[in-house]
RNA sequence: GGCUCAGUAGCUCAGUUGGUUAGAGCGCCGGCCUGUCACGCCGGAGGUCGAGGGUUCGAGCCCCUUCUGAGUCGCCA
């Protein structure tokens, strides 16, 4: 009735035909005797001419952006718009219908949203969503769920729901929670994952289990992290160790990645990267393979130093190729810029010779710790090199940062490819700085590499764990694990953390007590679904894939959520707000 | 909560050392134009320079306070 076609439908072959279209009139080209305009709806743009002087008329006083319905014929274009799918042809309307006029003015031009400042956009989201590129994310989005739907399901994976009223979890990050009315003074919490739930799968016999889910986290945001709330991939499967996880989940994402870019995309098997090695040779437990780059550990060279920055510290040293011609401009900018990161400086240094350095630093080093590091570096005439002195962690982590600020400007980076790689043997424990307590490092339900053995007698911060990361291009896409399905290496992990039994058995009564009923060994993953939609849609932000993303402050500027509430409803849940000042 | 950057017309931005009436592009309004497609051309309207205070003969510009936004650190097992 409103329509025969789609505004992305007609071709040369339609010439001639009758047709009807409805839309949003997008644009108008008035050249007083003949005048074009376009009509928008999500599959594409159909041009439109008039001479007839009524319908010029008519358009004339439509706003933009109104919708409308013209019914016409549809002509070959005398000049084609080689750049438009529908460019060969045009339709001369015959009768145009306005179906919803616009009554307010445009905050932005559609077509220009991604321009506009992010607030305005969001509170708009509506008409940020007709720019034919924000729409594009969302379709893209669509499309990526359900190829991976798919191609789970093709691999004997299921798809099962689980709860989102559910109660909080005493690890990991804060939960929102929702007041339960039939219990007076008790509450909800919605889940930050459904790790329990899928681990309870895997108990209840179902073998493979994947869902597109939910989850929520009160955690303040990121560029590429929403507050509030995401969606993952959430996977398990039983009698699987982690091999098994990895092959699953790296012939999904190939072919994934493979199907919606045109990238190159890293080849299965990924590359494996142990947690120890990732750090000491990028600096990041998320290193971006693209950028061709490792640290040097020139520690030892200058153990005997005399350059205060050096002394008693890590140092870590980055050579870049051909670098050292960059205009003084660029090493300062570096220099300031890595420090307003949290770093105590940056020596920079340009190899004049093959034992000889030009920079900042040059005239602190003797000649033996000069032609070593040139050396240690494998450094050639006309390379620079990088310099961050501190304490092992802070040196490490600055590097990695440098890393990718280097890789960046000095346009290193490999382009047009997806760069995977599997972080492995995180470390189980790690040492609380200001306690000095020993504490899990990553998720308490992850097994321990040895098994109850490896708890009993190693050294628990010599301990790894069934844990690992999926990495793309430097952005953590995924945290899996091997989990830890009997109990009494799970009493054990957590004594070493601190916790009794008694206090395993309050904080996760359900799973502790299901693993008494016999447990199947299993494994699973979680990949940010958002995260995979930014990448593969080369977006900077998650929110561009997000049809209607809250601002960092965890606000929906569309719904004004969060908002009010009435007294009745506050009443039901038994709730009493606090005297807010 | 800390740090960095930003806030000037509906939107995106420029605005010199503090100096006359704060500008441009897009959009809007009016006019012209028969092959445009980011149409073009002519004209017009549109401003609490985020807010408050201060310095000064004089503040968009300098200082203080504050609000808002983005990025980031904390946080995210």
């Amino acid at each position: 009735m409103y329509r025969t076609h789609t505004c992305g439908e007609l071709r040369e072959q339609h010439a001639d035909m009758d047709v009807t279209l409805s839309g949003w009139l997008s644009n108008i080209r008035d050249k007083g005797a003949i005048l074009f305009f376009t009509l928008r709806d999500h599959y594409g743009v159909t041009q439109a001419v008039v001479t007839d002087e009524a319908i010029k008329e008519k358009i004339r006083d439509i706003p933009r952006e109104s919708t409308i319905q013209l019914k016409g014929k549809v002509v070959l274009r005398s000049d084609v718009n080689p750049d438009m799918p529908t460019g060969k042809i045009e339709i001369i309307p015959e009768e145009i219908v306005i179906l919803g006029k616009r009554t307010e003015p445009l905050p932005f031009e559609t077509d220009a949203s991604t321009e506009t400042r992010e607030d305005l956009r969001l509170k708009y989201r509506y008409l940020d969503l007709r720019n034919p590129r924000v729409h594009a994310n969302i379709i893209l989005r669509s499309k990526i769920i359900h190829a991976i739907r798919e191609k789970m399901t093709d691999m004997g994976f299921m798809e099962i729901q689980t709860p989102i009223l559910t109660s909080t979890s005493p690890e990991g990050a804060r939960d929102y929670i929702v007041p339960s009315r039939v219990h007076p003074g008790k509450f909800y919490a919605l889940p930050q994952a459904p790790q329990q739930f899928k681990q309870l799968l895997m108990l209840s016999g179902f073998d493979k289990y994947f869902q597109i889910a939910p989850c929520f986290r009160d955690e303040d945001a990121r560029a590429d992290r929403t507050p509030g709330e995401f969606y993952q991939l959430d996977v398990e499967m039983a009698f699987a160790e982690q091999d098994d996880v990895f092959s699953a989940i790296e012939t999904l994402i190939y072919d994934i990645f493979r199907m919606f870019s045109t990238c190159e995309v890293s080849p299965p098997p990924f590359p494996r990267l142990k947690y120890r090695d990732a750090m000491r040779q990028y600096g990041s437990d998320k290193p971006d393979l693209r950028v061709p780059l490792t640290l040097t550990n020139v520690t030892e060279i200058f153990a005997a130093s005399e350059f205060k920055p050096f002394i008693g510290q890590n140092i870590q040293a980055i050579r870049v190729k051909n670098a050292a011609a960059a205009p003084r401009k660029l090493f300062d900018r570096l220099t300031k810029e890595i420090v307003d990161e949290g770093a105590k400086g940056l020596v920079w240094l340009k190899v004049t010779d093959e034992a000889a350095l030009n920079g900042s630093a040059a005239k602190f080093f003797s000649p033996e710790e000069t032609s070593a590091l040139i050396k240690g570096c494998d450094a050639e005439k006309g390379d620079a090199l990088f310099i961050i002195a501190d304490e092992h962690d802070k040196a490490l982590k600055y590097a990695g940062i440098l890393r990718n600020k280097l890789g960046r400007e000095f346009n290193l980076i490999e382009p047009d490819v997806f760069r995977f790689c599997w972080i492995v043997d995180f470390p189980m424990y790690e040492c609380n700085e200001d306690t000095g307590e020993i504490e899990f490092s990553h998720n308490p339900f992850s097994m321990p590499q040895g098994g109850l053995d490896a708890l009993l007698n190693k050294d628990p911060l010599t301990i790894e764990a069934f844990q690992y990361d999926i990495v793309c291009n430097g952005t953590e896409l995924s945290s899996g694990a091997v989990r830890n399905h009997s109990p009494e290496i799970m009493l054990e992990a957590f004594r070493i953390a601190g916790y009794t039994r008694e206090a395993v058995e309050n904080k996760f009564p359900a799973l502790f007590n299901a693993f008494k009923f016999g447990a199947p060994p299993h494994a699973g993953i979680a990949p940010g679904i958002d995260r995979i939609v930014m990448l593969l849609a080369n977006e900077p932000s998650v929110r561009e894939v997000i049809a209607f993303p809250m601002d960092k402050n965890a606000r929906d500027l569309l719904m004004s959520a969060p908002g009010n509430v009435t007294r009745k409803q506050l009443d039901e849940a038994h709730i009493e707000i606090k005297d807010l000042e």
